[in-house]
DNA sequence: CATTATAATTATACCGGTATAATTTATCAA
DNA sequence: TTGATAAATTATACCGGTATAATTATAATG
């Protein structure tokens, strides 16, 4: 790992374990260099990290400090979207579908792939803490993803993708739109037809910039809470 | 204007102006370098800015790339929040309500001042391309707003609290949630009682860390379709 | 005591350098 | 042509330095 990375690291563990509160002032960079044996700059690479994570905010001339924390029940939504974010959540699923297709016109486009290639589907009913929290289907370029099953579909296939497979994922664009629920949908989420949902398409892409996943997602409204935070752009 | 933010400025209007499609390689650091006449440490300031605003991605080894435009019709939801995001739209604000109030006990809270402490409340609908976007409830905290009123309230107050009054926005933490309309909430956004919504609770923050302003807002779900993305965290 | 001017503290901008890791291209052998 | 190997390209990590701007603390002044 890095070493802006790993210094990262240790400052967001100190900040978690002893709970430092909202407008807590960090050591100095000075004493940071010192305490982490480094160089101004990559200390300065680590908090901008912390920063871009809502950890912190550093103001100039004064300090740098501790950042508000997020609500309970609340699931983080950072830039690394909802994915890994869960932890601490009690996250399961059930496959519904799984096979190799051929993909529609759309999902060819936006995985940028030739109809005639190959895309595994899955279909799955996802759950957070025993209730359910949303509805997937997605696509995945079976060139990158090159082999899919149930047990696997049943954890997080991004942790088999990541882990498994070796791939570095990279960005992924989000499409968000608050609709109603149709009858299949309600059922499968059980709630009530025309009952509020929060629909996602998002395209992933790994760090090369190749897109491997073109998912949609319908999300339980009940379970709906999102905590997100801003950081400007002035780092 | 600090100089790798011009030069961010620069390749972003580059990319926009000559509608560059995605996956277009941007010219290599030695020559962006020679370009705007800097030094490296300054070219990849700028490049890692635009990759947190989403508009490229770097590949190590390979090269800078311009990365998916927005979809027509949707609004930009970047790390900034949405407030300036809304170029391109036509914005305009009815206001309902606007006075001097003690703070209930929550907004006390959330903009850590005193009950007794005064603030702005503002309550407006505003809308896009004439259509109703959003129901806003917001309280500013009046030691830093000094003044409003409801010509200010009209348009854009956080225009306003950056050029006329000087204040540096920083930050922001948000509360998202998927709710139903009450009644009063759907007569106000011209929908049906128990059609969805998108509900958010924020928190403004100057780049100094002082909260000024907690907001709730109520978003009419038949123009809430947003467009977010995610970057990763290894810049 | 309040106000103002000055100094110290502190984070940030910007520079330019070496070393490194990932990718792409060129070279060579089978 | 294919496949392996080597070289070139390219972005990134990391270093340590000077200059600068914002804030905070201190001193001086009335």
């Amino acid at each position: 790992m890095l070493k802006y990375q790993q210094i990262a690291n240790e400052i967001q563990q100190d900040i978690e374990k002893n709970d430092l509160p909202q407008g807590t002032k960090l050591p100095v960079l000075e004493t940071l260099m010192s305490q982490y044996k480094t160089s101004k700059s990559t200390v300065i690479k680590a908090l901008s990290l912390l920063e871009r994570k809502g950890l912190v905010y550093q103001v100039r001339g004064s300090g740098i400090f501790v950042r508000r924390h997020n609500r309970k029940g609340y699931i983080s939504f950072s830039n690394q979207g909802f994915s890994d974010e869960l932890s601490g959540f009690d996250i399961t699923a059930k496959v519904l579908e799984l096979d190799i297709q051929k993909p529609s016109a759309e999902v060819a486009f936006n995985l940028k792939i030739d109809p005639e290639d190959d895309v595994y589907y899955v279909k799955r009913i996802r759950y957070i803490n025993g209730q359910t929290l949303c509805l997937e289907e997605s696509y995945y370029n079976k060139a990158i993803v090159t082999y899919l099953n149930n047990e696997i579909a049943t954890g997080s296939i991004f942790d088999y993708i990541s882990n498994g497979l070796g791939a570095k994922i990279g960005f992924s664009d989000m499409y968000v739109h608050i609709q109603k629920l149709d009858e299949n949908e309600a059922q499968h989420l059980g709630l009530q037809t025309g009952d509020p949902k929060l629909f996602v398409e998002t395209i992933f892409y790994l760090n090369n910039g190749l897109p491997f996943d073109f998912s949609r997602i319908s999300y339980n409204y009940e379970q709906s809470q999102f905590f997100f935070q801003s950081t400007g752009y002035s780092l």
